[in-house]
RNA sequence: GGCGCGGUGGCAGAGUGGUCAUGCAGCGGACUGCAAAUCCGUGUACGUGGGUUCGAUUCCCGCCCGUGCCUCCA
């Protein structure tokens, strides 16, 4: 079965077809590291994880490269308010980051280049640029001259007119057209700088992806993902710079954006306290319910990240993980057709999660080896999509961080005592400890092999 | 103003030119000491007005509503 994916440069959705069928190549934008990572942030890495393992199933290399931008004004200015080194600052929320999106299950990337370690790249490719007459320099700045180059505007579909009407902010007084941007910039004393032809100081934003892209990847290579937002202007200008230096040749050739998040129906926004960040919700919501919220939507659509989803997200992995209860699941089972069906039609997450539940449905009627092998199938569409990834005792033994939570031995207590109890056929007091764990969110299940229990 | 996206049953959310999404919630049943979980059954859904068609939620046009981007925000 092929690949398709929704292709941005054309806005159809395209036969995947890498330049090396041995060996694929993905780059994603990554995070400015600034601030904790938000839920936003979440939805181009959890979209993109699934991506990467769809393409390593499906072919024999990938390499998955995923910038760490860690010189940038926010940085800058960040540090400068907080008193925290810029150093300290980019290690702790690098690290930060890293444990959020694993506690997503998200894998790491192949490669994660730091800005900060190719910055003579990027100085060779704006000496590159200017000397091939697409940039220029002035009052120490280093800008991309968009009238030099025809196509300009063709991924977010410009024109040049377009952007000049548009461009009502003021412009820079050494620009010689407004929608040229910066390459380089001074840096003065105190920040962050590093010497080129140019004087001391340090990249503009865009062209550090265009850098580690072909540092990483090569002059054109397979796929280059990030969200909607990101299209224009640094997308637009990652190809004017790449394609400018290397002879007009493509940068990637499949353009995939993610759509936007919004928090019950509103932007997420610090000034409207809707604000999520990853690490909070984790102290609240175990990872794999909120990477299935982040999946429950098509990547390109719009997600209104609610409470509500995130609900209805845990219930469904309840439902699989009761599924998988019990004997274990062969882990060695076949993906089942309809769910890489499903993700090679352009990642269509929403469908294979409906054949997830009905996978769930199957195991569930299922006996003996039919059980098992169901119960195998489920597991193998579910680690597919980076979930079940845990034992189900585990999953149902989590907890919130917050949660004053009985311990699991004071509730396995509580369940012997009931079962006493139940033995002396004492309804009444059965039925009071259970009423009294419920209470504390652990609800009992009584099957034909004793007594179960889960939290939440 | 320019470019774009979307309006599906109580909710979430796929999809399709002509019998089924799926899940949650609801209702009924089986199972259970009672529950929970599980299973079975259960719903005149496709913003609106036209058009094309034997037939449109699905294609085309208009309208209404919502929403994103327009120089450093994933």
């Amino acid at each position: 079965m092929p690949l398709d994916l929704t292709n941005t440069l054309t806005r159809r959705k395209e036969r995947f077809e890498p330049l090396d069928p041995g060996h694929v190549g993905m780059y994603v934008c990554g995070p400015t590291v600034y601030d904790t990572a938000h839920i936003g942030n979440a939805r181009p890495v959890v979209v993109f994880d699934v991506l990467y393992r769809l393409l390593k199933r499906l072919y024999p290399k990938v390499t998955y490269v995923r910038n760490i931008t860690d010189v940038d004004d926010k940085i800058i200015d960040r540090s400068r308010a907080s008193g925290e080194p810029i150093e300290a600052l980019t290690r702790r929320t690098t690290d930060l980051y890293h444990a959020d999106m694993d506690a997503l299950n998200a894998l790491r990337p192949d490669v994660e280049p730091r800005a900060t370690h190719h910055i003579g790249h990027m100085v060779a490719l704006i000496g590159v640029l200017v000397e091939r007459g697409h940039a220029y320099a002035a009052e120490g700045h280093v800008l991309f001259s968009v009238p030099s180059m025809a196509e300009y505007g063709q991924l977010s579909r410009r024109s040049q007119d377009e952007l000049i009407a548009g461009a009502r902010v003021e412009v820079a007084p050494y620009k010689r057209d407004p929608s040229d941007f910066v390459l380089w910039k001074p840096s003065r004393e105190g920040e962050p700088g590093w010497d080129s032809p140019w004087g001391r100081g340090r990249p503009g934003w865009h062209i550090e992806c265009s850098a580690m892209a072909k540092e990483h990847l090569g002059v054109t290579f397979d796929i280059h993902g990030g969200g909607l937002d990101l299209i224009f202007p640094h997308h637009e200008n990652e190809i004017a710079q790449s394609r400018c230096a290397h002879h007009g040749d493509p940068l990637a050739r499949y353009w995939v954006h993610n759509g936007f998040v919004t928090v019950e129906g509103e932007k997420m926004s610090k000034s409207l306290g809707n604000f999520f960040t990853v690490n909070e919700l984790l102290d609240e919501h175990p990872g794999e319910a909120i990477r299935l919220t982040l999946l429950s939507a098509h990547y390109r659509q719009p997600l209104d990240f609610t409470k509500d989803g995130l609900r209805q997200s845990k219930l469904a992995l309840d439902r699989w993980y009761q599924a998988l209860r019990g004997d274990p699941a062969p882990v060695d089972a076949e993906l089942p057709f309809e769910v890489l069906a499903a993700l090679e039609d352009d990642l269509n997450t929403p469908l294979a999660i409906s054949h997830l539940h009905e996978l769930a449905t199957a195991a569930n009627k299922a006996e003996g080896a039919a059980k098992a092998a169901a119960k195998g199938a489920l597991l193998a569409a579910g680690r597919e999509l980076g979930l079940l990834e845990q034992e189900p005792e585990a999953w149902f033994r989590w907890a919130p961080k917050a949660a004053g939570a009985l311990s699991d031995e004071a509730i396995e207590q509580a369940i012997a005592d009931r079962q006493a109890a139940r033995k002396a056929k004492n309804f009444a007091e059965a039925d009071r400890i259970r009423k009294e764990l419920a209470e504390q969110g652990v609800t009992l299940e009584d099957g034909p092999k004793g007594t179960t229990w889960k939290r939440g």
